[in-house]
DNA sequence: CTGTTAGCGCATTCAC
DNA sequence: GTGAATGCGCTAACAG
C-alpha cells in the first residue's frame, strides 16, 4: 500500500520512505500494472476515439486537438482506425468498449445498428464528429457537410462558374464525401443549374492519382465542363496535376476546387480553393465537451445532450 | 464460468447454453472487461507501436505492415505518437508498459537513457525500425538512412550534377532526418564535392511551406546551386513549388530530390525524384519477428536477436 | 459440458 | 504516515 501511494502523487508519505521506494523502482525498472489499477479504482484513464484514416491531416488535427483538451485531466486518448468502414467501426467499438474507456468519440453520425446500440448500452459519455447526424446518440460536435458544399458552389456561381462538375469516391462509404455530394446537387437545383456533372470514380477515399483520372473522365464525358468540385483535397491536388500534365490551364480552362484545406492547397502551384474546416476545433470542444461529460457521470450527475456546430468556410485561392 | 467460455471460442459448450447466455448479452449490451481478463490471463493481447508523427503516410504504411502480420493473431495495434521528440518517446514507452503490452515496437534507435532502460527492463520483446542503431536494444528492422542519402546523392553525381544542396530541419530532433544529411555529407566528400550547401530551417519535420522557404534561403545564399536534396517529399514539394512560383525551371534550372517516395512525389508535376523506402515491408516484417518473438516468450524459450535490413532504391522521375 | 476455488496486482477503506 | 483486510471482474486449473 505504501509503494502504491509513493507511485501516485498527492498522498501523504515521508520523504525517506519515498525515496526509498523510487530508488528500488528506478533499480528494478517497475512499472505499475495499470490494469490492475484501474480494475480495482474503475478508472481506466482513457478515452476511445475513432477516426476513419490514420493518414488524413484532418483528422489528426481533430485528435490534436482532443489531445490538447484533454492535457493535464490524466486522460489518454486511444485511437482506432475504421477505414471509413461502418463495419469496421462496429468492431473497433466492441473492442475498445471492452477496454472500459471513460468516454468514446467517434467520426460521422452513421454506425451499423449493433454499432449504435453498442453505443447506447455503453454507458459512458458518446460523441458523435464531423457531421450532424439527424438522430445522435447523444452529444454531437460537427458540422453539416452538405451545407459546406453548397457554399462551395454558391462561391463557384458567383464567381460566374456555371457548369460545374463534382468529383468523388464510387461509394457512400465516406459517408461525409456523399454528403458533399448532396449538397452539390442540392446547391446546383437551388441555383437553378439543372445539368449536374458527377463522376464516381475510386474507392473512397479517393486518392491524388484517383482524382487525376477522375478529372480525365469529367473533361472526356462533358468536354464543356469550367469548374470542378473535389470531394477532397487530395484529389482536387491530382486533379490539378492532371490538368498541368495535359496543358489545361487552370483556372482559365478549368477551375478546381478541394475541401477540407490541406497543407497542400495553400502550398500547390496555383494554390487550391477549398472549403476549411475547424478540424482542430472539431476536436478541442469535443476534449472540452467529454471532460464535462465524465465529470458528469463520476458525480453521478450525467450533463444533458450537447450538439456543438462547428464552422467551415470557403477559401479563395488561385485555382478557381 | 461458463459464461467466460461463451464468449470466448474454442471451448466446448452446449449450443443451448451458449444461445441462452448470448442473448442475455445482446439484451444487456454486455461487453467483457479485458483489463479484469488479461490480469488473470497474463495476455493483454496488444503490441505497443510508437511512430514519430500521426500524419506521416510513411508511418502510416509500416503501421499498415504490421496490422497486416498481425491479423489473426488475436494481437491489436496500439499506436502512440512521440511528435519526434525522443523525450514524450520515454514517456510513451513508460505509460505503454504500464498496460503490459506482449511487445514494443519503436521508430529510430535514439532514446533517453531511462527510455532505453525502460526497454531493456521491459521483459517483452522490443524491435527497432526505421534504422539501424549502432547498439540496439534488441531486434532491429530497419535500413541504413545516411546509407539511403548517399545512394541519392551518388545518383544526382551520374546525371552530371555537381552542385548539390540539402535542404532539412534545424535540429536533430529528427534523427533519421540528420543521418540523411550525414549521408549527403559523407557523400559528397567521398566524391570530391567538398563545397556542400546545407539549408537548416525549421523544427524537425519540415512542412511543404518550410521547404519552400528553405529553397529560397539556398538560392539566395548559393545562387549557383544545381540540384536541392530535401530530407522528405513533403518539403521537396513545397521546394518544387516555390521554384514554380519564382519561374525557376524544373529540372533545368535546378534539380529538385526528396525522400519517402510519398504519394505526392509520383502525382506533382513535374514528378520528384525520390528514394522510396519499403515502410509496408517494415511494418510487416516487423510484425513477423515480432510474432516469433512473442511466441518464444510463451514457450520460455526466448529468440536471439536479429537484424534485419529492409531495402531502399533512388527512384527517378522528371524532377532531376 | 458445467461448476468450484483461487488468485491476477492493484486501490479503497479503515485501523492504528 | 503506514499497514491490513478486502474486492474489482475475470480466467486457470481442476473436479465432477
Amino acid at each position: 500500500m505504501t509503494v502504491s501511494r509513493a507511485l501516485r502523487d498527492g498522498a501523504s508519505i515521508a520523504a525517506e520512505t519515498r525515496d526509498k521506494i523510487m530508488k528500488a523502482v528506478e533499480q528494478l525498472g517497475y512499472v505499475l500494472d495499470q490494469s490492475a489499477g484501474s480494475l480495482s479504482s474503475k478508472r481506466t484513464g482513457f478515452v476511445a476515439v475513432l477516426v476513419p484514416s490514420i493518414n488524413n491531416s484532418n483528422f489528426a488535427d481533430t485528435a490534436r486537438g482532443l489531445t490538447d483538451a484533454l492535457q493535464g485531466s490524466g486522460l489518454q486518448l486511444l485511437l482506432g482506425y475504421t477505414d471509413y468502414l461502418i463495419e469496421k467501426e462496429e468492431e473497433l467499438i466492441e473492442s475498445m468498449l471492452r477496454r472500459r474507456p471513460e468516454a468514446i468519440v467517434v467520426t460521422g453520425g452513421k454506425h451499423t445498428p449493433r454499432g449504435r446500440k453498442l453505443l447506447e448500452k455503453a454507458g459512458i459519455p458518446v460523441i458523435e464528429t464531423w457531421d450532424l447526424p439527424p438522430k445522435a446518440v447523444r452529444h454531437v460536435v460537427g458540422f453539416s457537410n452538405a451545407e459546406a458544399a453548397e457554399a462551395l458552389v454558391r462561391y463557384l456561381h458567383e464567381k460566374g462558374y456555371r457548369k460545374i462538375g463534382f468529383i468523388g469516391g464510387t461509394s457512400n462509404r465516406d459517408t461525409r464525401g456523399a454528403d458533399r455530394r448532396l449538397g452539390y446537387e442540392r446547391a446546383m437545383a437551388a441555383l437553378g443549374l439543372m445539368d449536374t456533372r458527377i463522376i464516381s470514380f475510386g474507392t473512397p477515399p479517393i486518392s491524388m492519382k484517383q482524382g487525376g483520372e477522375a478529372l480525365a473522365q469529367l473533361i472526356e464525358q462533358w468536354p464543356d465542363v469550367e469548374a470542378a468540385i473535389c470531394v477532397s483535397d487530395l484529389s482536387a491536388f491530382g486533379a490539378l496535376t492532371e490538368c498541368q500534365r495535359r496543358k489545361i490551364p487552370v483556372p482559365n480552362r478549368i477551375a478546381i476546387a478541394g475541401f477540407g484545406d490541406f497543407e497542400i492547397s495553400s502550398c500547390s502551384h496555383p494554390s487550391i480553393t477549398t472549403v476549411g474546416v475547424n478540424c482542430y476545433d472539431i476536436g478541442r470542444r469535443s476534449g472540452e465537451l467529454l471532460l464535462r461529460a465524465i465529470e458528469g457521470e463520476r458525480a453521478r450527475r450525467p450533463i444533458a445532450a450537447e450538439t456543438i456546430m462547428t464552422q467551415y468556410s470557403v477559401i479563395a485561392r488561385d485555382s478557381a
